[in-house]
DNA sequence: CCCTTTTCACCTAGGTGGTAAGAT
DNA sequence: ATCTTACCACCTAGGTGAAAAGGG
């Protein structure tokens, strides 16, 4: 079984409509010391700037064989087909293909923008997956404390060679979670078919954009994330 | 086969007489919100303010079975059954018990100071070994890339239960790496005799301090350490 | 006196949203 | 209108030796 944690803060964004920030920049970087090791003597490895989810996706797991070898990993799948637009209805110059979408509530709205559908999903990004770093360990590893996926990062290149999570942007996501035993009597390349269990946590569910559409959302993210702590006004809430 | 990395680093430390620092300061930690969470979701670890080792212990590996499990560790060994003091010689009041220890070339001095052998040396602290945490994985992935040991810790407190390495100060010491193979066959809790292979790299042998007594070496951590770089004075050579 | 412990400024490394300018 | 790029101030987190203070 997994229990997804912060659950009380999923449900605070997707009560206002999570979004998540994708961005491009892969390896390229224009004029780094390419090729050199820094001291540590590990190979060089730019750092990405693709960002990675806030809130964090992580689960508490339980039930699992102790000895036996797991494999944990996400991948994200499109909630719909449509492509969307944060913004006020198109003033009667004819009729909003999606407004008030069925998946999408009249809540997620502020002030007199909202989201709109705004067309056909783009042809799906490549499929990919994200394996926690730590697989493969033992049940007896991952349910010793909380397994969080703060290492995997989103981003709108479809050139990608980093391996991070390719979404595109004004698009809904649905993240999954997987956990895959590790048969060792079978030939383990293939870990399909019985071996493995998903879950989907539908408060985890969110757009993906270039740049925050709804304020609300924004502060939130500034109230609730530590690293951006520095534009916080004043009066903490505990 | 392992070879050691930055050797010509090593070598310049050894050439001087090389000191690390040891600390206390384990888990205790005066006033901290105890038992909470970060944010992230993982248990909150106060930070050990023990010291790691600079240089750092690092090797590049070959010749390792790609598809076979290796599990990756150090310890430390005295060098000798004696403590040591840093000083000018004790000026006639009598016989040094140890000025120019065979073993301390006369090159470990600094104007008039030396390292000086001062008595017999304190009962070894219990000897603990610190596993590479990556450990255990297959041959291919230790042999991807070089392997360092950046998450040592040294520290000189007795009752340490973070599981850092203990050493007395004021002795010194010689680091070891051991490479264990994971047989799957025999009962792998015993993983003795023929199934490891050890190494010693006499260049990165050291003296345990509390706070460094040669000035070359601190002038020499200065300048090659790049966490130390606010000590630096100015003209950097390449 | 020598050794140890504590505190501090100054770094590395990297995660935030803001902002402005430009591209599509 | 949306997206890209670049740069910024401000954080978290943690690794340095210096200096002062403490302890035998």
């Amino acid at each position: 079984a997994a229990r997804l944690e912060m659950g009380s803060l999923w449900e605070e964004f997707n009560r206002l409509g999570t979004e998540m920030i994708v961005t491009k920049a892969g390896r390229w970087e224009p004029e780094w010391p390419g090729g050199l090791q820094r001291w540590g003597g590990t190979p060089f490895l730019p750092p990405s700037l693709c960002r990675r989810m806030f809130p964090t996706f992580q689960v508490k797991l339980s039930g699992l064989d102790p000895l036996a070898d797991y494999v944990l990993l996400m991948d994200f799948i499109p909630l719909d087909d449509k492509r969307y637009r944060w913004g006020r209805d198109n003033g009667g110059r004819g009729p909003d293909p999606g407004a008030l979408s069925p998946s999408l509530p009249c809540r997620y709205a502020f002030h007199s923008s909202s989201w709109l559908a705004a067309g056909r999903a783009e042809p799906a990004a490549p499929g990919r997956v994200h394996f926690h770093p730590d697989s493969p360990a033992k049940g007896a590893q991952w349910m010793r404390q909380i397994v969080s996926f703060d290492k995997l990062k989103l981003t709108n290149n479809l050139l990608d060679d980093n391996g991070h999570i390719i979404l595109n942007s004004m698009h809904r996501y649905q993240p999954r979670f997987h956990i895959v035993f590790v048969d060792p009597r079978r030939d383990s390349e293939r870990f399909a078919h019985q071996n493995f269990k998903s879950f989907s946590f539908p408060e985890t569910q969110f757009m993906a954009v270039t740049a925050y559409q709804n304020h609300r959302i924004t502060q939130l993210k500034i109230a609730s994330n530590p690293f951006a702590k520095g534009f916080r006004d004043g009066d903490p809430e505990p």
